[in-house]
DNA sequence: ATTATCTATAGATCTATAGATAATGC
DNA sequence: ATTATCTATAGATCTATAGATAATGC
């Protein structure tokens, strides 16, 4: 029954990553522990050795889907021509809006972890900043403060599109709000350092 | 025990009413159906005498949720100077940010929203239809496909950014991001209607 | 007589713990 | 000898149902 160290730490990270899919696709009340368990190839009872609480894999798959989605990002700039206007046609898309277990976690966990505590809300902020971070490198602007705000509002604008864009059943209309906000992405990013 | 038709009708409103805040605070699965009935004053037992199921409450009190909304949005539009001027910063404030029982259902339950039946998404797809009706109405726009886009485009834009701010617990961040998408959502209102 | 609400409970599920098992690692 | 994982279970909670109670409404 007992298996390696290394075995056990390949287990403990198949948990993390499991959960940080699991999470994303049912909500952090939608899962248990069990199926959480079972979904690595374990069984529950070997949980709380790995874990402190379920709280405890809350905080890291949060982490783990955040560090993973600002990751993304950071690859498709790289291997884009036009780095921004290719993490934006990304999570704008409709493969995006259906990935609803590997896309970004703050369109599908957005509002449980607003309701979170401060320790739990604490990786999806890391990861926001870490994101905005990414978008301000990218983004043509006249000064830091510019360049922030722009990034800001784009994130925010990407966010909400692709939530509202999951909730509605007409495809025509998560279309339609995918397209808008990629169109207003694109005037952001173009847009003027002045004024 | 027994009580008036009238009394039992309004036992129902008080139900659904209690839910609509509950849910938002705290969540579909975070908070069950005793404690729901004792928010309202009743016991648990009564329950399905009122309503079929579970689900069935949750619809009823998204819809509601979601109705209300759309009249708040009416009726500060109906008596601000700048109808959507007095939306926008109404929406983008510090205190619709600390709402969050009584705030936006698409912030508030958005991603939770995101993963129901087709059948519980209806009443907020319906919502959003009947936001960005209102937002249509009161953006300046050469023709009607050019005010349906901005109105996506200011609800996306919206949504995300109050959804970020709570997330975040670095208050000051919390605040430029609303304060940022505040001055973008007041750009996509003034934008020239060519191009 | 009907019925809105109550108390009580069934049966499933949830988080967390206890102790057994069997393999690793000294 | 230590320990990673297992089976089993405690105790709390969840949705849903059954039947009792007491007031309404014919």
């Amino acid at each position: 029954m007992r298996v390696s160290r290394a075995q056990a730490e390949a287990n403990r990270e198949t948990v993390i990553n499991v959960a940080s899919r699991l999470f994303r696709e049912r909500g952090f009340d939608g899962i248990g522990l069990k199926d959480l368990m079972k979904g690595a190839g374990l069984t529950q009872g070997g949980f709380y050795k790995q874990f402190e609480s379920k709280d405890d894999l809350v905080a890291l798959a949060s982490r783990r889907a955040m560090e993973s989605a600002t990751r993304r990002w950071s690859s498709v700039a790289a291997s884009s021509p036009d780095p921004l206007q290719g993490v934006i046609d990304l999570y704008l898309s409709a493969g995006h809006r259906g990935e609803t277990g590997d896309g970004c976690p703050l369109v599908a966990l957005g509002s449980d972890a607003a309701r979170q505590s401060a320790d739990l809300r604490k990786p999806f902020q890391d990861g926001i900043k870490a994101h905005l971070q990414v978008l301000e490198e990218l983004m043509p602007a006249s000064d830091h403060d510019d360049a922030s705000r722009k990034a800001m509002t784009m994130l925010a604008l990407m966010v909400g599109a692709v939530t509202l864009s999951r909730i509605v059943t007409d495809e025509n209309l998560a279309d339609r709000l995918l397209k808008a906000a990629a169109a207003e992405a694109k005037r952001v990013a173009a847009m003027e350092p002045a004024e």
